[in-house]
DNA sequence: CGTGTAAGGAATTCTGACACG
DNA sequence: CGTGTAAGGAATTCTGACACG
């Protein structure tokens, strides 16, 4: 797991990478768009992943979808990123020192 | 910028990553060797270099290596990585989807 | 020197709900 | 449907200090 995929930014920080607000951020989650995970205390913990799942899925809902689809579209999304993914990670392991 | 030198991480997030208390890395920003940013509120906002370093001062301290002979290093270690992290750095953005 | 802890306060986040539309 | 807001409470973090050594 590098650092696009650990779970350790609070929902403030999201807020501010994403320039959405708390409340939209939480409501993408409650739509089943992103699922952070949770602090021992309840906090919410996401990843950069999150953060360009977040900015993506503002694009989108700006263009008119809504998040019934995007939602729909989530899954394969997530199978066809999942071998890039790999190779990637690959490449990066190879060249981070 | 890339995410590993944004300051998004909370104190609880990098105590996590780093297996130190917050005493210990509030602590070792009193002693100069690392600088989070902060929030308007005024909590600390440290990056995923941030934690690198952390574990790397926590390893020298265990070696019996003084906060002030780390302090020491520091500016030594900042340049000569300085040229690496721009090749890495090029090396990632090229290969980065 | 490096780290633990109790103390009081402030900033951050949480949930459920009402509102608009 | 998607988002704002006020409400009360809980979790997180902040600072300065005392303690040990």
């Amino acid at each position: 797991m590098d650092y696009k995929t650990k779970k350790v930014l609070s929902i403030g920080a999201v807020s501010e990478l994403t320039n959405l607000s708390l409340r939209q951020i939480r409501y993408y989650e409650e739509r089943n768009l992103i699922d952070p995970a949770r602090t021992k205390g309840g906090t919410r913990q996401y990843s950069f992943a999150d953060v360009e799942m977040l900015i993506s899925i503002s694009t989108k809902l700006q263009e008119g979808v809504s998040t019934f689809e995007l939602k729909k579209e989530r899954k394969k999304q997530e199978k066809a990123n999942q071998k890039q993914d790999m190779i990637v990670g690959q490449i990066n392991a190879f060249f981070r020192r």
